[in-house]
DNA sequence: AACTTAGTCTATCTTTTATATAGGATTTAT
DNA sequence: ATAAATCCTATATAAAAGATAGACTAAGTT
């Protein structure tokens, strides 16, 4: 299951772009609308800014607002910034691969093959939809 | 990604499907082959114990055995008992559905849409996939 | 210039979950 | 009777998740 953080990201996002054409989006409006804990979500915007998907404006009309266009940004690219892997199992995972402690030869483990097919059946979506996928408007 | 739990009982799994013809396997045994804690791996084989998806015998000879065979044993069935939701929502779970606190109406959030999908999909390998596909022997 | 608004940043707190360990009780084969 | 093994409950520990606090900085307004 993805994180409260990471679920919450998506709402937010999802906020971000359906009022783009408004100008920056203040933390309280988005946490508001989506029933979130105003400071949680305050953390999360900033990591998302931090990671160059989201722009901010302090002061009077300011707020959050995104850098890219909805459809630039794959559900992939937020759910590993805040979560981490996308894979199942440490020892199939592509950005965050460990080898696996319990297993003699990952080449000859039938866990790793179906886990990996599972990661690519994923990744096949995750990678592909883009914030312009889940907006309503 | 998938607990240690989980991680350590497919493991123990195939171990005890490679070694189906020999008997109750020890606790120990499975722990030393895997290079899993032998005290935790004691409460995982007994969660799935009582599940019904192992059997054991007590004293001098006994051990942990298989009560199916192997391509009885899906994989989603595992996840599920020692993990809960294989989705990456649980407003997109089969089995373990919550409501969704941020999304106005689930019928029409893109989320949700696209979130199914990743279910659907890791689903498809998950529940046709057994114990059977992932031994070595 | 002062004031107000809003994000920035860091620290901390609380709760929950994951992981692991301990040890006595019970069962079974010999 | 003894030794070998699981059973079972409790607890410890650590890590992560989730949430909160508050002082700081920037930007617009008056």
């Amino acid at each position: 299951m993805l994180s409260k953080k990471t679920q919450y990201a998506f709402h937010a996002l999802v906020h971000l772009a359906e009022n783009m054409d408004k100008g920056p989006v203040l933390i309280s409006e988005i946490a508001s609308e989506k029933n979130i804990s105003i400071k949680f979500l305050e953390n999360i915007l900033l990591e998302l800014k931090n990671a160059g998907i989201l722009g901010s404006k302090k002061g009077k009309g300011g707020g959050y607002y995104l850098l890219k266009q909805p459809k630039e940004i794959a559900m992939a690219r937020i759910i590993r910034l805040l979560d981490g892997p996308i894979a199942l199992l440490p020892c199939v995972s592509l950005n965050y691969y460990e080898r696996c402690d319990n297993c003699k030869d990952e080449a000859v483990c039938g866990l790793h093959d179906v886990m990996s097919r599972v990661r690519d059946a994923s990744l096949k979506i995750l990678e592909n939809k883009t914030l312009k996928d889940i907006i309503t408007k």
